[in-house]
RNA sequence: CGGGGCAUGGCGCAGCCUGGUAGCGCAUCUGCUUUGGGAGCAGAGGGUCGCGUGUUCGAAUCACGCUGCCCCGACCA
């Protein structure tokens, strides 16, 4: 490709809608433009890099034994009200009428429309295992669409889904999309960790996220640092910590914290640390609202809690009304002591003493509380997100914490839908069982912002080879004046190209410095420049883009290294 | 959805407080010079100042409403 001919225009200015360096580089490189919020377009260099992700995805898929299919963007309202997601899903997705006032939605994924489809074309054992897989456009109406194509609202998704007939076909299904997985985030060379995750709205059971390891991940990861334990801080589980109680010290006394409304409040009246302190949230229940306690610096996790018996799912927090008619207080005053309703201790809260926390009257707190004298001896369960330094559920080592970018989940569905929906086949004794699925995805252009963010610097994109948009980038050295130059880049040019590399030729009659600047913007691996100087001697000009110097190189070595 | 901010040429911004018919840098086009790290000079094109209503002799500027976008938050009891 001769950039005069590829319509690129690069930007030297960063744009103001942009934040982090994912979405400033694509713009400044031309990859993508904004239409709306959360909508893009992808431009002519954005679409070479998503080709090329697709292009392995698709390979191995492919080599996985899965099949490639399209289904419609666009789906009837009547499958969603099968699986009773229509309502369930609410205003993620986004709905519409066609002529006829018949209700569709675009499709923010697609296990209606597979399931529908298995439950057609699929009767007897023997056409399993089978696993259908598609790559297209996907549309999710965001709450809050940011960091450009890492949170759109319409993108690209490779969506796969499985079908078995028992547990143990499921599991190998599983594991070939896991390995299949691995395979495709090594060959798109890019660092990442596979991670145990909370199903959440698609349903089922064991479920797993492939991150891109970076610190402006949207996700926190917790890992160990001396076995293979790993998952996403929504479900990362603790143990009970295992160091002991110090005896209690302190008296218990009741004091007046006028103004007080949070646990930094009352740090700072009693020149204490957030550690010392105990908070209690009022959470809504199934028969009445339910506290939770927990230290002052932790946090509630939702996907715990509202798994525990009594706890209303999804988790919501009590209104000021609620607290106020079960505790006779108000938020910011609420503690264990003389609390009646059903508690909840976090594993953490067991080992303090000597605490304070809220007296369940207004602008009250207690001090010095003690748990077998002020308090019964608590029954702890785990309702917290875990930090660093926590111990590992499996008993070896601390965890650690790391950001990443969610770019492929994988999921045991189960029979979640091919019950409702009733997508059953024949087995060995002519009966009918409902197939087990598992369901597989790769957010094909939310990798393009991953990999960006784990690769570049303050020039640009350093692209990973298998997803450069070129291979190699030829700057000549006053092309338009000197004929030597002219000859020598059009003959490596075609030579290059002979040899199956992407070559993007700066033919522009601008000056050296406008050429490397957009040429590392870009991000092209490998640039050679031709001179009058170099060639006089025989010498080409290489240097990659990761290095910091260029070298000398003769012709037939350069063709030699790029061949590679 | 709650809070905050912004909206002026393709991009980045100033002007608004104190009302008088729009300016700077980048980009674009033309010419000349320049050609190994985002060139220089000269010239040119391009904006009903997000939309609406109002105040006023007069509104980018003041008021009200709307829309769009960005950021933060959505357990912090």
């Amino acid at each position: 490709m001769r950039f005069s001919e590829f319509g690129l225009t690069t930007l030297k200015e960063v744009p103001a809608e942009a934040e982090i360096v994912s979405h400033q580089l694509m713009l400044r490189a031309g990859l993508i433009r904004r239409l709306a919020s959360g909508l893009f377009t992808w431009m002519p260099i954005g679409v070479r890099v998503l080709r090329k992700v697709e292009a392995i995805v698709r390979e191995e898929m492919n080599r996985a034994g899965a099949l490639e299919l399209l289904m419609p963007a666009v789906q009837p309202a009547e499958l969603w009200q099968e699986t009773g997601r229509w309502n369930q899903y609410g205003p993620l997705l986004l709905r519409m009428f066609d002529r006829h006032q018949r209700e569709f939605c675009f499709g923010p994924t697609h296990e209606e429309v597979i399931t529908d489809v298995a439950r057609r074309e699929l009767r007897s054992y023997k056409q399993l295992p089978i696993n259908f897989y598609q790559i297209q456009t996907k549309f999710r109406d965001e709450i809050r669409p940011r960091f450009g194509v890492m949170r759109s609202r319409e993108f690209i998704m490779k969506d796969a889904y499985s079908f078995d007939l028992d547990q143990a076909g499921l599991d190998s299904s599983y594991q070939k999309m896991h390995d299949a997985y691995s395979a495709i985030f090594t060959r798109l060379g890019l660092k990442f960790r596979v991670v145990w995750a909370d199903s959440g709205e698609i349903g089922g059971s064991k479920s797993q996220e492939f991150h891109v390891i970076a610190d402006s991940g949207e996700d926190a990861i917790a890992y160990s640092d001396e076995d293979d334990y790993a998952s996403n801080i929504e479900t990362a589980r603790t143990l009970p910590t295992a160091t002991k109680r110090p005896a209690a010290t302190a008296k218990l006394q009741k004091i007046p914290t006028p103004g007080v409304r949070s646990i930094d409040d009352l740090c700072n009246m009693l020149k204490i640390e957030p550690a010392q302190t105990i908070k209690t949230l009022i959470v809504k229940g199934t028969d009445g609202p339910v506290a939770m306690i927990l230290r002052g610096d932790h946090e509630l996790n939702a996907v715990k809690a509202q798994k525990l018996a009594g706890v209303a799912s999804p988790l919501t927090m009590a209104d000021s009304e609620t607290i106020r008619q079960a505790t006779g207080s108000e938020a910011g005053s609420l503690g264990p002591v003389g609390c009646n309703l059903r508690v909840y201790y976090d594993h953490a809260v067991a080992a303090m003493a000597d605490f304070s926390c809220g007296a369940n009257e207004i602008e009250y707190h207690f001090t010095g509380v003690n748990f077998g004298r002020d308090l019964p001896e608590p029954a702890t369960v785990d309702l917290r997100n875990v930090v660093a330094g926590d111990p590992v559920p499996g008993g070896k080592g601390t965890l650690k914490i790391a950001r990443g970018i969610e770019v492929g989940h994988i999921f045991q569905l189960g029979t979640k839908y091919s019950e409702s929906m009733r997508a059953t086949i024949q087995d060995q004794d002519g009966k009918d069982r409902a197939m087990l699925m598992g369901c597989y995805g790769i957010g094909i252009t939310r990798i393009v912002g991953a990999a960006i963010e784990q690769n570049h610097d303050s020039n640009g994109i350093i692209w990973p080879e298998p997803l450069a948009p070129f291979d190699v980038v030829l700057v000549p050295i006053n092309l338009q004046r000197s004929e030597v130059v002219q000859t020598a880049t059009e003959e490596l040019y075609a030579e290059l190209q002979a040899l199956g590399l992407d070559v993007l030729l700066d033919d522009r009659d601008v000056r050296p410095g406008v050429k490397f600047a957009d040429a590392e913007l870009i991000g092209i691996p490998h640039r050679v420049v031709l001179s009058e100087r170099g060639l006089a001697g025989g010498e080409l000009e290489y240097r990659h883009r990761r290095d910091l110097e260029s070298r000398n190189m003769k012709r037939a070595a350069v063709l030699e290294l790029l061949q590679k």
